[in-house]
DNA sequence: AGTCGTCAAGAGCAGTGCTCTCGTTTTTTG
DNA sequence: CAAAAAACGAGAGCACTGCTCTTGACGACT
């Protein structure tokens, strides 16, 4: 029984797949705006309200396409990541942000859904939360290794009382790392996507051509301010 | 003559203006992708098609909005830093991020329309270059009166030879200013609206919740790396 | 074998940006 | 001052969107 009922799942994952894979494609070409279920359909020879039964609104739509893009650049990043060499934390560090610049600067349009201006009337359901914080997490490993190894050598500028009981999320990414790195590390991930968000937005356009060697040199003053200088 | 040309000139500009004011307001409570040249029309009590005796199309009435915002938080900027004791550069810098800031948080939408994805199918012309320089042109002058006045102590560690021929524009706003501290200010400018934009797009929810002090530290942090630590 | 749920299709609603035409009003020109 | 020209608001209309509802057919489970 199990087995007709997983003809039908099939057919229908098979659709709900092909369904996601034309909307990417036309996401990739024509940016968030540009998605219509109509030409989803049309082009899968479908009628526009037969895409309803797979995905209940275009919003929907968008999440599965916002939690895969979470999923892509999140395993990108680890994948940059596991092919370093442990421990080596700065060239960790530079790989983990080249690989967050690659992929973004590969997939604009992708990476303007998931970091860029909340699409209008939008709003992102608690679904996409898991597969967001896998990029985060490579960063806030890299840090508490490196802290474990005792390779952190910043300055000791303790942040402000006001915000010890602040950024949980990022404390549990990185167990015993002191306050201090902490934010510093925030800081250099924050700098790291404004990077990101300038070159892939055309912040940089007709002023920074080089923006390899330039994001770079970026990476490296920021790892210099979390202490991870060698 | 000129009075009765300025009598119907008159006239269009107030209409222009009215129709780039509500326009503002919707795009304030709906976001970029919920402007609706027929509900501006609406609202005015024209018919849709008057609104294109104006603006040519939708494209035109955001690339006007983009221009007002563009100067809009310029002229917070220079503002702030003008209300400065010129000579204390480390406030200078810190003012200026939180005007940007608090600009980008009172107006979340107008901010996304200027540093977050942009609107599909929109290119921006040139004719908003020249005032998106407002803000970053502040920064500009802000490090290169700390560089002139010796007020600069950062770490001499030189950028690739690759950048040398790069960044023109920022040069231009720096004279003087060498190209280590140069670069850093680019990291320390990208790394600002960073964290503004992690903000303003709701990166930092249930995460962050006391930002403005965050983010002050964080661009203590940036004005370390700057050399503006006092 | 019959029932029930799933499915694609089609029509339709309200909304959008934009174009074209048609009188009217205002400005400029002869 | 009168005629030509330009600017204007209104309206209809086109192609498109997301989404809803209904209808009829096919497949799956009891």
């Amino acid at each position: 029984m199990t087995a007709s009922r997983t003809a039908r799942e099939r057919v229908r994952a098979e659709l709900t797949r092909e369904i996601t894979d034309i909307a990417r494609r036309q996401l990739a070409t024509e940016g968030a705006g540009g998605l219509s279920l109509r030409a989803v359909a049309r082009e899968m020879g479908m009628v526009s309200s037969a895409i309803y039964r797979y995905f209940p609104s275009r919003d929907d739509l968008l999440t599965a396409l916002i939690i895969d893009g979470y999923n892509a650049i999140g395993a990108a990043v680890e994948q940059a990541d596991a092919d370093c060499p442990q421990d080596d934390f700065l060239l960790r560090w530079l790989t983990a942000g080249h690989a967050v610049r690659e992929w973004a600067v590969a997939h604009p349009h992708e990476y303007a859904l998931l970091y860029g201006s909340p699409v209008p009337g939008y709003q992102a359901p608690q679904d996409t939360i898991a597969a967001r914080v896998r990029d985060v997490a490579v960063l806030g490993r890299i840090i508490s290794d490196a802290w474990q190894a005792g390779a952190v050598h910043a300055p000791a500028t303790e942040p402000p009382p006001e915000l010890t009981a602040e950024a949980a999320a990022f404390r549990e990414l990185m167990p015993g790392v002191p306050d201090n790195v902490i934010w510093r590390a925030i800081s250099a991930w924050t700098a790291l996507y404004g990077w990101v968000n300038f070159e892939v937005f055309g912040q940089f356009n007709n002023t920074i051509e080089d923006r390899r060697t330039a994001f770079d040199h970026s990476m490296r003053l920021m790892a210099a301010t979390m202490g991870l200088a060698q």
